[in-house]
DNA sequence: GCATTATATTACGAATACATAATATAATAA
DNA sequence: TTATTATATTATGTATTCGTAATATAATGC
Protein backbone atom coordinates (compact mmCIF):
# COMPACT_ATOMS: atom_id res chain seq x y z
CA UNK A 1 0.00 0.00 0.00
CA UNK A 2 1.63 3.45 -0.89
CA UNK A 3 1.06 6.27 1.40
CA UNK A 4 2.14 9.77 0.99
CA UNK A 5 -1.40 11.10 -0.82
CA UNK A 6 -4.37 12.37 -0.31
CA UNK A 7 -7.33 10.15 0.48
CA UNK A 8 -8.15 8.92 -3.03
CA UNK A 9 -10.88 6.53 -3.68
CA UNK A 10 -8.76 3.69 -4.01
CA UNK A 11 -7.10 4.26 -0.50
CA UNK A 12 -10.67 4.72 0.90
CA UNK A 13 -11.67 1.21 -0.32
CA UNK A 14 -8.41 -0.46 1.01
CA UNK A 15 -8.60 1.40 4.64
CA UNK A 16 -12.66 1.00 4.51
CA UNK A 17 -11.48 -2.30 4.06
CA UNK A 18 -9.60 -2.77 7.16
CA UNK A 19 -11.77 -0.73 9.47
CA UNK A 20 -14.88 -2.79 8.27
CA UNK A 21 -13.22 -5.46 10.06
CA UNK A 22 -12.67 -3.20 13.55
CA UNK A 23 -15.91 -2.03 13.10
CA UNK A 24 -17.39 -5.28 15.51
CA UNK A 25 -18.12 -5.15 19.02
CA UNK A 26 -16.23 -8.62 19.84
CA UNK A 27 -13.78 -8.42 16.81
CA UNK A 28 -12.50 -5.26 18.11
CA UNK A 29 -11.92 -6.39 21.51
CA UNK A 30 -10.47 -9.24 20.61
CA UNK A 31 -8.04 -6.62 18.36
CA UNK A 32 -7.23 -4.73 21.83
CA UNK A 33 -6.37 -7.54 23.48
CA UNK A 34 -3.93 -8.74 20.83
CA UNK A 35 -2.05 -5.46 21.04
CA UNK A 36 -0.79 -6.19 24.71
CA UNK A 37 0.07 -9.52 23.69
CA UNK A 38 -0.38 -12.40 22.10
CA UNK A 39 -3.26 -14.88 23.48
CA UNK A 40 -4.72 -18.24 22.60
CA UNK A 41 -8.16 -18.49 21.27
CA UNK A 42 -9.60 -19.97 24.19
CA UNK A 43 -8.25 -16.37 26.15
CA UNK A 44 -9.86 -14.69 23.10
CA UNK A 45 -13.38 -16.47 23.69
CA UNK A 46 -13.46 -15.99 27.38
CA UNK A 47 -12.37 -12.33 27.01
CA UNK A 48 -14.73 -11.52 24.16
CA UNK A 49 -17.56 -13.44 25.49
CA UNK A 50 -17.98 -14.82 21.48
CA UNK A 51 -18.72 -18.33 20.52
CA UNK A 52 -15.35 -20.82 19.90
CA UNK A 53 -16.83 -20.87 16.59
CA UNK A 54 -16.80 -17.30 15.73
CA UNK A 55 -13.71 -16.63 17.27
CA UNK A 56 -11.88 -19.22 15.18
CA UNK A 57 -13.78 -17.83 12.60
CA UNK A 58 -12.66 -14.42 13.21
CA UNK A 59 -9.19 -14.87 13.70
CA UNK A 60 -9.00 -17.14 10.36
CA UNK A 61 -10.29 -14.46 8.49
CA UNK A 62 -8.29 -11.89 10.00
CA UNK A 63 -5.17 -13.69 9.35
CA UNK A 64 -5.74 -14.39 6.12
CA UNK A 65 -6.53 -10.58 5.69
CA UNK A 66 -2.57 -10.51 6.93
CA UNK A 67 -4.20 -8.40 10.34
CA UNK A 68 -3.04 -11.11 12.84
CA UNK A 69 -0.41 -13.98 12.93
CA UNK A 70 -0.69 -17.29 14.46
CA UNK A 71 1.96 -19.79 16.15
CA UNK A 72 0.93 -22.99 17.02
CA UNK A 73 2.46 -24.43 20.51
CA UNK A 74 1.03 -28.19 21.39
CA UNK A 75 -2.82 -28.12 21.30
CA UNK A 76 -3.03 -23.86 21.77
CA UNK A 77 -3.21 -21.78 19.01
CA UNK A 78 -1.82 -18.42 20.39
CA UNK A 79 -2.38 -15.44 17.93
CA UNK A 80 -0.85 -11.81 17.98
CA UNK A 81 -1.35 -8.81 15.70
CA UNK A 82 0.76 -8.73 12.21
CA UNK A 83 0.02 -5.23 10.41
CA UNK A 84 1.68 -2.51 12.47
CA UNK A 85 -1.12 -0.32 11.03
CA UNK A 86 -3.64 -2.08 12.86
CA UNK A 87 -1.44 -2.13 15.87
CA UNK A 88 -1.47 1.94 15.48
CA UNK A 89 -4.66 2.39 14.85
CA UNK A 90 -6.03 0.31 17.80
CA UNK A 91 -3.62 3.00 19.48
CA UNK A 92 -5.29 5.72 18.06
CA UNK A 93 -8.91 4.38 18.94
CA UNK A 94 -7.82 4.03 22.71
CA UNK A 95 -6.41 7.64 22.83
CA UNK A 96 -9.72 9.12 21.12
CA UNK A 97 -12.45 6.92 23.18
CA UNK A 98 -10.32 5.42 26.09
CA UNK A 99 -8.54 8.44 27.82
CA UNK B 1 -19.59 8.44 26.62
CA UNK B 2 -17.54 8.16 29.20
CA UNK B 3 -13.83 7.77 28.64
CA UNK B 4 -10.53 7.17 30.90
CA UNK B 5 -11.52 3.18 31.17
CA UNK B 6 -9.36 -0.16 29.28
CA UNK B 7 -11.62 -0.83 26.59
CA UNK B 8 -14.87 -2.90 28.00
CA UNK B 9 -17.16 -5.02 25.90
CA UNK B 10 -19.68 -1.64 26.30
CA UNK B 11 -16.67 0.48 25.15
CA UNK B 12 -16.45 -1.48 21.52
CA UNK B 13 -19.75 -1.71 20.84
CA UNK B 14 -20.29 2.29 20.84
CA UNK B 15 -16.62 2.25 19.67
CA UNK B 16 -17.41 -0.15 16.87
CA UNK B 17 -20.61 1.61 16.08
CA UNK B 18 -18.75 4.92 15.11
CA UNK B 19 -16.24 2.05 13.06
CA UNK B 20 -19.32 0.27 10.81
CA UNK B 21 -19.77 4.35 9.69
CA UNK B 22 -16.51 4.67 8.19
CA UNK B 23 -16.39 1.18 7.36
CA UNK B 24 -17.59 2.09 3.37
CA UNK B 25 -15.32 3.44 0.93
CA UNK B 26 -17.64 6.39 -0.51
CA UNK B 27 -18.93 7.51 3.58
CA UNK B 28 -15.15 7.52 4.33
CA UNK B 29 -14.73 9.55 1.48
CA UNK B 30 -16.66 12.01 2.19
CA UNK B 31 -16.04 11.94 6.06
CA UNK B 32 -12.47 13.15 4.93
CA UNK B 33 -13.54 15.57 2.25
CA UNK B 34 -15.82 17.09 5.22
CA UNK B 35 -12.96 17.44 7.56
CA UNK B 36 -11.48 20.34 5.53
CA UNK B 37 -14.69 22.47 5.12
CA UNK B 38 -18.36 22.53 4.81
CA UNK B 39 -19.65 20.72 1.20
CA UNK B 40 -22.68 20.31 -0.26
CA UNK B 41 -24.53 17.08 -1.41
CA UNK B 42 -24.07 17.78 -4.99
CA UNK B 43 -20.02 18.46 -4.06
CA UNK B 44 -20.05 15.54 -2.40
CA UNK B 45 -21.68 13.34 -5.23
CA UNK B 46 -18.77 14.33 -7.25
CA UNK B 47 -16.02 13.98 -4.93
CA UNK B 48 -17.03 10.09 -3.67
CA UNK B 49 -19.06 9.32 -6.95
CA UNK B 50 -22.03 7.90 -5.53
CA UNK B 51 -25.55 8.35 -6.83
CA UNK B 52 -27.75 11.33 -5.25
CA UNK B 53 -29.75 9.46 -3.47
CA UNK B 54 -27.25 7.09 -1.61
CA UNK B 55 -25.34 10.28 -0.84
CA UNK B 56 -28.34 11.89 0.60
CA UNK B 57 -28.88 8.49 2.31
CA UNK B 58 -25.26 8.59 4.07
CA UNK B 59 -25.59 12.25 4.89
CA UNK B 60 -29.26 11.74 6.41
CA UNK B 61 -27.84 8.81 8.68
CA UNK B 62 -24.98 10.02 9.70
CA UNK B 63 -26.62 13.41 10.82
CA UNK B 64 -28.88 11.26 12.78
CA UNK B 65 -26.08 9.38 14.94
CA UNK B 66 -24.62 12.89 15.20
CA UNK B 67 -21.34 12.81 12.96
CA UNK B 68 -22.11 15.78 10.85
CA UNK B 69 -24.63 18.38 10.79
CA UNK B 70 -26.42 20.35 8.25
CA UNK B 71 -26.81 23.79 7.57
CA UNK B 72 -29.44 24.44 4.58
CA UNK B 73 -28.71 27.83 2.45
CA UNK B 74 -30.74 28.62 -0.17
CA UNK B 75 -31.37 25.44 -1.98
CA UNK B 76 -28.48 23.85 -1.16
CA UNK B 77 -27.50 21.79 1.84
CA UNK B 78 -24.20 22.15 3.32
CA UNK B 79 -23.11 18.83 5.33
CA UNK B 80 -19.55 19.87 8.28
CA UNK B 81 -18.16 17.30 10.87
CA UNK B 82 -20.21 17.56 14.19
CA UNK B 83 -18.10 15.12 16.51
CA UNK B 84 -14.90 16.28 16.90
CA UNK B 85 -14.16 12.44 17.66
CA UNK B 86 -14.60 11.85 14.20
CA UNK B 87 -12.24 14.60 13.08
CA UNK B 88 -9.99 13.22 15.47
CA UNK B 89 -10.44 9.66 14.33
CA UNK B 90 -9.67 10.29 10.44
CA UNK B 91 -6.87 12.68 10.90
CA UNK B 92 -5.31 9.56 12.61
CA UNK B 93 -6.13 7.54 9.75
CA UNK B 94 -4.53 10.25 8.12
CA UNK B 95 -1.14 9.31 9.49
CA UNK B 96 -1.30 6.12 9.41
CA UNK B 97 -2.34 5.18 6.07
CA UNK B 98 -1.64 8.39 3.61
CA UNK B 99 1.31 10.05 5.41
C1' DG C 1 -47.13 29.23 -14.51
C1' DC C 2 -43.54 25.78 -16.16
C1' DA C 3 -38.91 23.90 -16.32
C1' DT C 4 -34.85 23.02 -13.92
C1' DT C 5 -31.85 22.10 -10.17
C1' DA C 6 -30.86 20.41 -5.45
C1' DT C 7 -32.06 17.40 -1.99
C1' DA C 8 -34.85 13.97 0.50
C1' DT C 9 -37.64 9.90 0.97
C1' DT C 10 -39.48 5.36 0.03
C1' DA C 11 -39.32 0.88 -1.65
C1' DC C 12 -37.25 -3.37 -2.78
C1' DG C 13 -34.31 -7.08 -4.69
C1' DA C 14 -29.48 -8.67 -4.28
C1' DA C 15 -25.51 -9.29 -1.78
C1' DT C 16 -23.21 -9.75 2.66
C1' DA C 17 -22.56 -10.51 7.31
C1' DC C 18 -23.93 -12.95 11.59
C1' DA C 19 -24.77 -16.35 14.90
C1' DT C 20 -25.21 -20.86 15.79
C1' DA C 21 -25.15 -25.84 15.31
C1' DA C 22 -22.85 -29.71 13.92
C1' DT C 23 -18.84 -31.99 12.85
C1' DA C 24 -13.84 -32.70 12.18
C1' DT C 25 -9.06 -32.80 13.63
C1' DA C 26 -5.27 -32.91 16.61
C1' DA C 27 -3.04 -33.12 21.01
C1' DT C 28 -2.93 -34.57 25.62
C1' DA C 29 -4.35 -37.20 29.71
C1' DA C 30 -6.03 -41.12 31.99
C1' DT D 1 -7.44 -46.91 23.73
C1' DT D 2 -10.79 -43.90 25.31
C1' DA D 3 -11.94 -39.44 27.01
C1' DT D 4 -11.10 -34.73 27.09
C1' DT D 5 -9.55 -30.34 25.61
C1' DA D 6 -8.32 -26.93 22.01
C1' DT D 7 -9.10 -25.41 17.61
C1' DA D 8 -10.86 -25.47 12.87
C1' DT D 9 -14.26 -26.15 9.36
C1' DT D 10 -18.70 -26.44 7.18
C1' DA D 11 -23.41 -25.54 6.77
C1' DT D 12 -27.38 -22.79 7.16
C1' DG D 13 -31.13 -19.75 8.38
C1' DT D 14 -31.68 -14.94 9.49
C1' DA D 15 -30.68 -10.23 9.62
C1' DT D 16 -28.44 -6.37 7.77
C1' DT D 17 -26.53 -3.65 4.30
C1' DC D 18 -26.18 -1.93 -0.37
C1' DG D 19 -27.40 -0.06 -4.58
C1' DT D 20 -30.77 1.60 -7.42
C1' DA D 21 -35.19 3.19 -9.20
C1' DA D 22 -38.95 5.89 -8.48
C1' DT D 23 -41.04 9.63 -6.49
C1' DA D 24 -41.51 13.77 -3.59
C1' DT D 25 -40.37 18.41 -2.11
C1' DA D 26 -38.49 22.82 -2.29
C1' DA D 27 -36.12 26.63 -4.37
C1' DT D 28 -34.76 29.18 -8.44
C1' DG D 29 -34.98 30.95 -13.16
C1' DC D 30 -37.49 31.82 -17.24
Amino acid sequence: MDKKQLPTVEKCEFVAEVLKVLSHPQRLLILCQLTDEAKSVGDLEKLSGASQSAVSQFLGKMKAQGLVKASKQNQFTYYDIADPDIKKLIQALYTIYCL
